[in-house]
DNA sequence: ATTCGTTATATACATAAGAATATAACGCAA
DNA sequence: TTGCGTTATATTCTTATGTATATAACGAAT
């Protein structure tokens, strides 16, 4: 028990209120980059198909591909590659850009829940799953 | 810079991009305690109203209330006490708890500002205020 | 009793976010 | 040139959140 957990306190009492976070970056037109996208892009990455990893999230295909087109505007180079038409109908990739991003936002947001965890005793559920 | 802003690194570019937080207690019903509801505890303790510290923030006075309402059915003993008739028309104040939420939300935080500063080179504002 | 400004409560309205649906464009393969 | 499943785009429908408005209850002071 840390000096944040030390004695009788309403905010701490684990039993009954858990400690939730979330980290997210922003752009000029707001959220870039949040644990949602992420995992969208990664999805994207398994699939190789905005409606696949749409579906699989039972997201709309309409929200993923809103979500695609912001981060891809927002970056300085796309994270996305995608191609309408072709073998299979189409199909959509990450580029180099894209596979770094989830990497480097997983890494900080694995070092937020390792802080967290210290801080607070937040159990690996805490951490906040959704945007 | 240190280990994560190393490099090259798209997630990274500060002119660009900035990383953003938020911390919340989480209870049965929902958010127990947030930066925004924390904000008007501190500004009923401040005014001595819910009215009057929900005018000072812009906020609808039936927003106001059902926060305070979220927050004493949430807590064990309540963080608010209201008054509704009486001199002056009634008033509201923070119990002991209520003061104390204040000060250990505001500690913890504090804290997460200091790792967030320090891991990606967070600036003030880069803190979300809201809720 | 009347007055006062507050708390307490209900209802209707506005706005935004996402879901659902539909349709066109695409480009390779058969 | 037809078929395929995808991307691309527009439109409508829900749902959730908060705003706006109105009214009653409250209780001490006058």
């Amino acid at each position: 028990m840390n000096e944040i957990n030390k004695g009788k306190n309403i905010v701490n009492r684990k039993a009954a209120y858990k400690w939730k976070a979330r980290i997210w970056l922003e752009g000029e037109e707001g959220t870039f980059l949040g644990y949602g996208r992420v995992v969208l892009l990664e999805r994207i990455n398994e699939f190789g198909s905005i409606s696949k990893a749409a579906r699989s999230m039972e997201m709309s295909y309409k929200h993923a591909w809103d979500l695609v087109d912001s981060m891809n505007r927002q970056a300085p180079e796309p994270l996305i590659k995608t191609a309408a038409g072709g073998k299979g109908g189409g199909g959509t990739k990450l580029t180099v850009a894209g596979k770094q991003a989830i990497k480097h936002f997983r890494t900080v947001m694995d070092r937020l829940y390792e802080f967290l965890a210290k801080e607070t005793g937040l159990s690996q559920d805490g951490l906040a799953k959704k945007t």
